[in-house]
DNA sequence: CTATTATATCGATATTTATCGATTTGTCAA
DNA sequence: TTGACAAATCGATAAATATCGATATAATAG
């Protein structure tokens, strides 16, 4: 029903999913772990809920061991994600703003 | 109450809402202008409801004009908002997806 | 085996939001 | 000045979604 941009916009569109994201950011944590994270705003079956969201739009890794779940923010996913939309939408921008190693990026 | 991130992201989490933004991509529409292109299948008020998100979010430019209002993409804002996001959560990405000028790109 | 622990799922509820018809406000043309 | 038009706002409604407690499922520890 919604595409890709819109799945990813809807992702992003909510205040403690982006704090789960930043919690995500460079390192791997358990469901619990995250709820721990959010200090005991939110409890486990929305913290669930949220990261399900985000493995629908890819923006999460997993890993399953045992009876744990690691999740881990995509960073791939997340810029490729906004290099499309800046592509859609500010077609002005897209060539300033560039996946640098497709053109062969120096900086001087 | 939202911040700046997550209101740019609910902006974006419609599907009709970046529909309008494709048709106010380097052009200016009026109101009425937006409700022909999506052909019927919205009318007026939700136009001007969607609109309005898109003004609050800084995504548009408004120019008013007697009893018209006109609407263009502000694709700056956009640009940097992704920019914003790359920084936030993808930081291994952040130094390949770069403002060109401000690092002096080279295409080879 | 059994108790415990981790996480997903379910059902319910409350909030947010998209949509519309009707109305209001403001501008212009005749 | 009046009638027509553009667009915002209002009130109502329906759909989507965030949240929770309770439960189910599955894996491990004892």
């Amino acid at each position: 029903m919604d595409n890709d941009q819109v799945l990813f916009a809807k992702a992003l569109a909510d205040e403690t999913r982006q704090e789960i994201m930043k919690h995500l950011c460079c390192v791997w944590l358990s469901v619990s772990d995250v709820v721990e994270k959010l200090d005991g705003r939110v409890n486990q079956p929305t913290v669930s809920h949220h990261l399900k969201k985000l493995e629908e739009a890819g923006l999460v890794y997993v890993r399953e061991e045992g009876r744990f779940r690691y999740y881990s923010l995509n960073q791939k996913q997340l810029t490729m994600c906004c290099g499309l939309l800046v592509r859609q939408f500010a077609p002005d921008y897209a060539e300033t703003v560039i996946p640098a190693e497709a053109i062969g990026v120096v900086k001087r």
